[in-house]
DNA sequence: ATCTATTCATAAGT
DNA sequence: TACTTATGAATAGAT
């Protein structure tokens, strides 16, 4: 196509070579171009001169990125690098723990357990039984911490007041000591507490210790 | 350059879109490759058709990712980096959502409850109860499974051996019958079981609902 | 796929 | 570098 046909051999007169270069790099991405919307094709074209000046095509509505992205699951080669696919190993790595974890967890909360054999229920049998057990100490410690508590506050009330000698400090109205506040407004946390929370703290021989 | 003349827009005609494709695609590697033999170029075209099937081109002893290399050097447009950077959040997200998992675990295993407040062991208290009661449920279903298993075993070798009246079928020694070696194994691996599986199995009570 | 009438790309000339 | 133009290449539509 032109005045004479040419082999398809690197042109080694310089100018003529820049020449045609430039000639056939627009024709080329006039083609990508083309391509790209007459069939609804994605087409990325990237060309270095031998100067190393570089031109690029990519088709509206692609980015190089997703493409390169697609490149790499369909060919299979490595393109990125190291740093690259350890990132990748690491995120998968890291959403298999992920998953592992989710089940466990839907287990402990009693959800999909119907496709557990009665090995895998006495593992989480187990589980759950120690983490009653712990929650369960973890609370007794919490009362008794309280109880102290209170008894200091008890106890502190009774040095600032020493008119007021019975054990239902909470029911005496007025006085104007500020514990009173303090104190009602510890019985009141505790009133919100679980059953086993409040058992202790509202019995009435919190003094029996002293 | 064909018969008529045609307007750059998508085709619309799906098998002559997809003969458009092919045709231009050849035509496309085609001129790529020449202008990297005539001109010292480097080349790289990558093509996906609608279809999502891909096609590359990449000029002889150029390797893309040298050629991206250059690319990103050239064009300042960051390519690896932003992957880089997005995977990176990625993996931040996904560890967070891991962390939190992992003492949400532990919590529930009754682990490093120490630190909580006695609201959150409200909570935690409330999802080990619900784990629980969704457990003992299970368990029972089992144990239902497993009495009516066993009763029918024991049904069965009552009808093939209706000399044997006593319901202590397990005590009974020799009879050269196989059913007793199946039992027998049912009730090893029902041993096995946690206690709550085993109550009722082990009743000998096993035949009052014939 | 293959054919072929047309349009297009472009080598060489200016 | 840009324009021109003769020529060969690419390809649209038909088979």
């Amino acid at each position: 196509m032109g005045r004479g046909k040419i082999e398809i051999k690197r042109i080694e007169n310089s100018s003529n070579r820049q020449v045609t270069y430039s000639k056939r790099r627009n024709g080329l991405m006039k083609k990508a171009k083309e391509i790209s919307v007459l069939c609804d094709a994605h087409v990325s074209v990237i060309i270095f001169a031998s100067s190393g000046k570089m031109h690029e095509f990519c088709s509206p509505s692609t980015k190089l990125v997703d493409m390169l992205d697609q490149y790499h699951k369909l060919s299979g080669k490595r393109l990125w690098d190291a740093k690259h696919e350890h990132l990748d190993n690491e995120i998968n790595r890291i959403k298999k723990e992920n998953d592992s974890m989710q089940i466990e967890l839907r287990h402990l909360k009693g959800e999909d357990i119907t496709t557990l054999n009665y090995k895998e229920l006495m593992v989480l049998e187990e589980a759950l039984e120690n983490g009653i057990s712990a929650l369960k100490s973890k609370q007794n410690e919490m009362i008794e911490d309280e109880n102290q508590n209170l008894q200091f506050k008890l106890r502190q009330l009774h040095l600032d007041n020493p008119m007021n000698h019975d054990n239902h400090v909470m029911q005496s109205q007025g006085g104007g000591v500020v514990y009173h506040h303090q104190i009602a407004a510890d019985y009141e946390a505790a009133a919100q507490m679980p059953f086993s929370f409040r058992v202790q703290p509202m019995q009435p021989n919190l003094q029996e210790r002293f």
